[in-house]
DNA sequence: CCTGGAGTTGTCCTA
DNA sequence: TTAGGACAACTCCAG
C-alpha cells in the first residue's frame, strides 16, 4: 500500500510551482485539505471582501483536484493531528505563511504532529527571499527599502525558476470524509453584503484566471508600466495583488516571466525594473512584518505614540462612503467598497487625506481596508499604512501631504476615472471636476450637481487641515 | 573610525 | 510661466 501525506493548502491556492504540494506527490498518495482557521487568527480574522475571494478560490481549487479538496473550518492544531492519524499520514507538508499569529500556529502544530511521529515538511512557496536571510552585513534586518531591495535581494542568490506543474496527483479518495462544492458552501464564506455583485463583475478568481492576467498584463500594461502606473484610468497596473496574495500563482512566476520579456527586449528595461522592484515592496514588508510582530498595531517609530490623533465618527464615516466632497477621494473610496481593490496611486491619495487632513489614526484606514480589499494582506496593509502615516519604516516625510485636488488633476486628467465612480458629478467639466465647489452656480446647475445635495460639500478645508497637520507633525519632532 | 551622499510616490513659495 | 529650494531626521553604505 502505498503512503499517505496530507498537503495543507493555506496561502498557495494552485498546483503549479507548488514546492509543498509537489513534496507530497513524491511520497505517493496525497490528501489535499484546506483549514478555515478563525480559532488562531485573532484580530486578524479574514475581512469580508476576501471571505468572498477565499469561496471562489477554493472552489476553483476544488476544480482542479477533480472534487477531492476536503475543507475544515476550525483548529488545525486538534484537525490535523487526528486527520493524519485516522488516515495514518506519514507526511504532512505545506508552504510558510509568515504573519506572526501563522508562525506561532504553525510551530505548535508542527511540534504535535511530530510528537505523534509524523514527518513534517514546509516549504518557501510565497515569497521570492526568505525574510530571515534578507539581513545587512551586520546580521540586523533593513529599514530603507532601496538598500533592502539593490543590496538584500538583488545581490543575493536570484529566485528560484518556477517549477514545472505536477502533471498526476494521486488524490486519496477520502469516502468518510465531506468535500466538494457543498463543504465548501458550509463554510460561510460568502455574506449576504451587497457588493457581492461588484465583486463579481469585477474579478474571476482561481489560479487559471491568475494566469490569464499575468499574460493580459505582460502584454497590454508592462510597456510603460513605469509612468502608466500611476493614472488609475489606465490599464499599466498589473492588478495580480489578490492572485498573489491567496497564492493563486506564485512571485517566483511572475518575477521570471517578467525577466523574459526583460531579455527579449520586447518592453523598456526601465519598466520592468520598475515592476520588479514592486515585487520588491511586497518582500519589504513580508520581512518588515517578520522582523517586528507588532507591526499591524504598533508604530515602527514610538514618538508617533503621542501624536495629537483626532476623533470624528462623522469624517470617519464620510471617508469610509465616499462623501468627503474631494472626487477623488471620493472615487477612490467607492472603487474600494465595489470591486474590492484600489488602485495603488489611490490608497496614497486616500491614506494621505485620512491621516492627514481628517488627522484620524491609521488604524481606522488598516482596519476598513482590510475588511473591503480582495487582496487584504498583513505585511502590505499595515507597512502601507504605517508609511502614508509616516510612523513605519523607509516612511514617508511628515511634509509630504497629498492635495486632492492636485492629485485628481494630475493623475486623472481626463476625469475619467472620477466620472466612473462619481457619478452624480460626472457633468461638471474637467475643470472644476476635482474640485466642484468652486464652480460658478450656473455651472452646477447645468450639470445637474447640487452641492449639499446630491454631492457633499467638502467636510474639511483642505488648506487649513494641511496646516493644522503640518502643526501637528512639528510639535511631534519638538517634543522628541 | 569618520564622512558624505542618497533615499517610491509632494507641495508651496519665491525669484 | 517655470525652475529651484525649503520643508527633517535618520538609515544605510561606500569611500
Amino acid at each position: 500500500m502505498k503512503s499517505i501525506s496530507i498537503h495543507w493548502f493555506r496561502q498557495d491556492l494552485r498546483l503549479s510551482d507548488n514546492p509543498a504540494l509537489s513534496d507530497a506527490a513524491e511520497n505517493g498518495k496525497i490528501l489535499p485539505i484546506y483549514i478555515l482557521d478563525d480559532v488562531n487568527s485573532g484580530e486578524h480574522k479574514i475581512g469580508a471582501a476576501s471571505r468572498w475571494w477565499l469561496h471562489h478560490s477554493l472552489c476553483e481549487l476544488n476544480k482542479s483536484l477533480l472534487g477531492k479538496l476536503v475543507v475544515f473550518s476550525g483548529d488545525p492544531m486538534e484537525l490535523l493531528p487526528q486527520l493524519a492519524n485516522e488516515l495514518s499520514a506519514n507526511l504532512v507538508t505545506w508552504n510558510r505563511a509568515y504573519e506572526p499569529w501563522r508562525i506561532k500556529r504553525d510551530t505548535k502544530v508542527k511540534a504535535s504532529l511530530e510528537r505523534e511521529g509524523i514527518t513534517v515538511r514546509s516549504f518557501n512557496g510565497s515569497v521570492l527571499w526568505e525574510p530571515w536571510e534578507v539581513r545587512k552585513n551586520d546580521g540586523t534586518p533593513y529599514r530603507v527599502f532601496t538598500p533592502f531591495y539593490r543590496r538584500g535581494c538583488l545581490s543575493a542568490e536570484p529566485p528560484r525558476r518556477p517549477n514545472k506543474i505536477t502533471d498526476s496527483l494521486d488524490l486519496y479518495e477520502a469516502k468518510n470524509l465531506k468535500n466538494g462544492y457543498d463543504s465548501i458552501a458550509k463554510l460561510g464564506l460568502l455574506s449576504k453584503n451587497n457588493w457581492i455583485n461588484g465583486l463579481e463583475n469585477t474579478w474571476k478568481v482561481g489560479e487559471t484566471a491568475a494566469k490569464k492576467q499575468l499574460l493580459n498584463f505582460l502584454d497590454n500594461g508592462l510597456n510603460g508600466y513605469k509612468d502608466g502606473r500611476n493614472f488609475p484610468a489606465k490599464c499599466n497596473v498589473s492588478r495580480l495583488s489578490p492572485h498573489l496574495h491567496w497564492g493563486e500563482i506564485s512571485p517566483n512566476l511572475v518575477w521570471h516571466a517578467v525577466k523574459d520579456r526583460l531579455s527579449s527586449s520586447l518592453v523598456g528595461d526601465d519598466d520592468c525594473d520598475h515592476f520588479l522592484s514592486e515585487l520588491g515592496w511586497r518582500e519589504f514588508s513580508v520581512s518588515l512584518l517578520y522582523t517586528f510582530p507588532e507591526l499591524p498595531r504598533k508604530n515602527l517609530q514610538p514618538r508617533f505614540d503621542n501624536f495629537s490623533w483626532k476623533t470624528n465618527e462623522v469624517l470617519l464615516k464620510a471617508w469610509k462612503s465616499g462623501q468627503t466632497g474631494y472626487p477623488i477621494v471620493d472615487a477612490g473610496m467607492r472603487e474600494l467598497r465595489k470591486t474590492g481593490y484600489m488602485h495603488n496611486r489611490l490608497r496614497m491619495i486616500v491614506g494621505s487625506f485620512l491621516v492627514k487632513n481628517l488627522r484620524l489614526h491609521w488604524h481606522h484606514g488598516e482596519s476598513w481596508f482590510w475588511d473591503c480589499l480582495v487582496d487584504a494582506d498583513l505585511a502590505s496593509n499595515s507597512s502601507g499604512w504605517q508609511w502614508i502615516a509616516g510612523c513605519g519604516a523607509d516612511a514617508a516625510p511628515y511634509f509630504r501631504i497629498f492635495n486632492p485636488i492636485k492629485q485628481g488633476e494630475k493623475f486623472d486628467p481626463s476625469g475619467s476615472y472620477i466620472r466612473r465612480y462619481v457619478p452624480e458629478i460626472s457633468r461638471l467639466p474637467n475643470t472644476y471636476l476635482c474640485s466642484p465647489w468652486l464652480a460658478p452656480e450656473k455651472v452646477l446647475k447645468e450639470s445637474d450637481v447640487n452641492l449639499g445635495v446630491n454631492y457633499p460639500k467638502p467636510v474639511v478645508d483642505v488648506k487649513v487641515s494641511r496646516d493644522e497637520a503640518l502643526a501637528a507633525f512639528s510639535a511631534l519632532r519638538e517634543q522628541k
